[in-house]
DNA sequence: CTCTCGTTTGAATCCTACG
DNA sequence: CCGTAGGATTCAAACGAGA
C-alpha cells in the first residue's frame, strides 16, 4: 500500500474536499483549519504547546544539563496571550469536527487548566480527564517538588447534545482482562528505537508521543475508516499509528524539519489487517506498595515498635513513614542497614510487627494492600 | 486530651487572633475567610463543590448526574457564577495564606480546570497537579466514557517568589522505598468504618475523603504545630487527620449536620505524641560546617594532601581553610568544581583523605564536627 | 553468545542563606 | 532589592563497551 504525503494546498482544500486526506498541510494552525470544510473528520488529536515559562539551566545532580523544551513555539509573553491562542485553534477546530466527533487535547499543569476551561467556555462537552502515567518520567532533581510523573489528557464531544460519538467501549473492555476501561493509564514514554533521530544522533521532535498512547486513543473513539486530525502534527505520531491501525489521517505542521520526517516515518508504516486491528494494551502495572502505604493505611501505626525477628534491634514507626532507634532515622532499609552495620538491608523481611504474640515480617502486611489495589492495577 | 470545638465568632476573629484556632467556623466560606487576619494559615485544603444551580444548592462531585444545559446562556451564566464563586474564595484564602503558605484543591473534571485557569490568574503558583487513583471507584455504568477512577488535586504556593514552602521530600523519599514521591498516588475511596454515618445508617457526607489522602497531603507540606485551614470542611477529614498529625486546623463550614458529626468526630481523635511525629530531614537542615572549623580543630591538617576519590586530582590544604592545586586556589567547592571543569561541586563529598590507607571524603569529618557539636547543645 | 556495568536521557515552571 | 557563595540534588530504560 502506497500512501502519497502531499502538501495540501491551504487556499483550495476547502473547495475541493478530501484532497487532503492522508497529506501534511504545511502553515499556520488556524489558518491551516479554516481551509478545511465544515463537519469533516471524525475525531481530533491536538498536542499543542505548553506553554513552560521555564526559569534558567537546569543542572542533574551529575552535574549535565537538562535539554529542556525552550523551543520557540513554545514561548508565549503571557496568559492572556496563550489564551487567546488556545481559544482560537479550538474554535477552528470546533468547526471541522463532525456533530458527533470527538477531541483530544493533551497538556501538563502548565497549560492544561487553561485548555479545559476553554474547552468548557467554547461549548465542548467533557467527556472524561484522563491521565497519562508515565513509567519512566524525568525526576526531579532539586527534591523541591513531587516528581512530574504524569500528563492530563482531556476527551470532549462537540457539545453537551452530541451523544452519539464512537466509543467502542466492549473491545476496550475486553482488551483490559474484561474490566472496563479506566481514565488512568500506564505508559512509557517514547524512547529507544520508537523515538525519531535526525542524520546527527539528536531527537527530531523535543516532546514525540509514544504510539502506545494513540493506538489507545485511536482505537478508543474511531472507527476503521474514520479521519482523524492532528493540528499539532510534529513528528507525525498520530499520522503514523492512524494508518497502522486503518484509519485516515490529516496533519498540520508549520515546521518543514518536523513534516519531512513525520512523511518518512509514516511512508514506512504498514498497515494491519482487519484481524489484527485490536486494541494495544498498556503495560501492566507492578504493585508497588511503599511503607508509608501501610502507615497511612493504619495497618501499621505511628508510635508502634518494630524489631528484629530475633528482637536484637528494634525501631518506632513515625508518623512521616521513616522508623528511628537510637538517634538515627531513615527508611526501613537505610535504618536495617544502619542498625546492623551494614551497606545494605531489605526492610521488608527485617523489620518485623508483633501479632498475637508472634513477630511476623512487615512484608505480611504488604499483601493485604497488594490484594486491595490489585484491581487498580 | 480534650478538645473543644467553639463555633467560633466570625465577627471578632479577626480582632482576636487565634480564638479560632482547633475550631469550626459556621457561616459562607468568604465571609467567614475574610474574618481570619492576614498570612495566617501554613497550608490549606480545599474542596470546593464543583458547581451552583438556579436554586443555589451547591452538587459535589460524584454526588449526581448533572443534567445537560442546552441553553446556551444558561449554561454560560453557570460557569460565570461558578468562576465568580472560586476566584471569591480563592482570593479570601490566597490573604489568609502565609507568604511561604501552599494550598491544596481537589476537583474533578467538572471544574478543576476552571479552578486551575483562575488559580493562576491570581497569581497562585503551581507546583505540582497530583492525581488520585481510586482502587475502587464507581464503574460507567451506560458504557459511554472511560470509567472515572481518578481525582486531581492542585498544589501551589502563594506566588512564583515564594521558594520557601515546605516540602517534606526526604521523609516522602525514605517513607516511598527510597525513591521520590511520584504525582499519582493510590488510595482507596473513604468507606467501611472510617464513613461517617448517621443514626440512619446513610452516609453524613456524600463526598467524605479517605483520612490517608489528607495524611500524606498533611505530611508533605506542614510541621508538627502548623495551621491547616479548610474552607469547606464538611465532615472534618482535615481536621481529624491535623489533630491526629499534631497540626492545628481551622474548619469553614455551613451546614450544622456537618458541623456537629465533624466535631464529634475529631474529639475522639486522639493526637500522636512527639517522638513519632518528627519529620525526617536531609543534609539540607543539617547544621552548617566551614572547613575552616575542620583546620582549626586539628581533624585535617595544614599542608595535608587531599584528593578525589580516584586519586586523580590532588590539592593541598592551607592554613586559612583554602585548598591549593596547581596555581589556583579556593575553596573546597571551587578549586573542586576547578579541577573539574564544572560551574560548581560539592567539595565534601569530592575531596578525600588518606586514613590507614583508606581514602575516605572529608564530609565524614564534618558529622565528628556535627556530633560534638550536638554533645555541647 | 551472555552478562555486567557504566553512560545517557526524557514536556522541568527544580536552592538558599547571607551580606 | 541583588550578588555571591555554600553545597545539595535523580528514576527508569535503553544502549554500548568490555568481560
Amino acid at each position: 500500500m502506497a500512501f502519497v504525503f502531499p502538501l495540501a494546498d491551504i487556499t483550495s482544500t476547502r473547495q475541493q474536499p478530501k484532497n487532503w486526506l492522508n497529506s501534511i498541510i504545511k502553515g499556520d494552525c488556524v489558518a491551516a483549519l479554516n481551509a478545511l470544510p465544515d463537519h469533516s473528520v471524525d475525531a481530533i488529536f491536538a498536542d499543542p504547546p505548553y506553554n513552560l515559562q521555564l526559569g534558567g539551566v537546569l543542572h542533574r545532580p551529575d552535574h549535565s544539563v537538562v535539554d529542556a523544551v525552550d523551543d520557540e513555539w513554545d514561548q508565549f509573553a503571557s496568559f492572556e496571550m496563550y489564551d487567546a491562542f488556545t481559544r482560537a485553534w479550538l474554535l477552528a477546530c470546533r468547526r471541522v469536527l463532525k456533530p458527533n466527533g470527538t477531541i483530544w487535547v493533551i497538556g501538563s499543569y502548565h497549560n492544561i487548566f487553561r485548555v479545559g476551561a476553554i474547552m468548557q467556555d467554547l461549548n465542548f462537552w467533557l467527556l472524561n480527564d484522563i491521565v497519562w502515567r508515565k513509567t519512566n518520567p524525568m525526576p526531579n532533581f532539586k527534591g523541591r517538588r513531587f516528581q512530574n510523573a504524569h500528563e492530563t489528557m482531556i476527551w470532549a464531544s462537540r457539545d453537551a447534545k452530541s451523544k452519539g460519538y464512537t466509543f467502542n467501549y466492549d473491545a476496550l473492555k475486553a482488551s483490559n482482562d474484561d474490566v472496563q476501561m479506566r481514565s488512568d493509564w500506564l505508559f512509557p514514554i517514547c524512547s529507544g528505537g520508537e523515538r525519531l533521530k535526525g542524520d546527527d544522533g539528536k531527537k527530531v521532535h523535543p516532546t514525540q508521543k509514544p504510539e502506545a498512547l494513540l493506538a489507545r486513543i485511536i482505537m478508543s473513539c474511531t472507527k476503521p475508516g474514520d479521519i482523524i486530525l492532528d493540528p499539532f502534527f510534529g513528528s507525525g505520531t498520530t499520522g503514523a499509528v492512524a494508518k497502522r491501525l486503518g484509519r485516515n489521517f490529516v496533519g498540520i505542521e508549520r515546521e518543514q524539519d518536523y513534516i519531512d520526517a513525520a512523511s518518512a516515518r509514516i511512508e514506512a508504516v504498514e498497515p494491519l489487517g482487519g484481524a489484527e486491528l485490536t486494541v494495544m494494551t498498556g503495560k501492566k502495572a507492578e504493585p508497588r506498595v511503599a511503607f508509608n502505604t501501610l502507615v497511612e493505611s493504619g495497618l501499621i501505626r505511628p508510635g508502634q515498635v518494630l524489631t528484629d525477628a530475633k528482637r536484637k534491634w528494634s525501631a518506632i514507626v513515625r508518623a512521616d513513614g521513616t522508623l528511628a532507634s537510637g538517634g538515627s532515622a531513615g527508611s526501613i532499609h537505610r535504618l536495617g542497614a544502619k542498625v546492623q552495620g551494614f551497606d545494605a538491608c531489605n526492610g521488608w523481611t527485617f523489620w518485623h510487627y508483633e501479632e498475637d504474640g508472634v513477630l511476623k515480617p512487615i512484608d505480611d502486611l504488604r499483601t493485604v494492600i497488594r490484594n486491595d489495589m490489585a484491581k487498580a492495577g
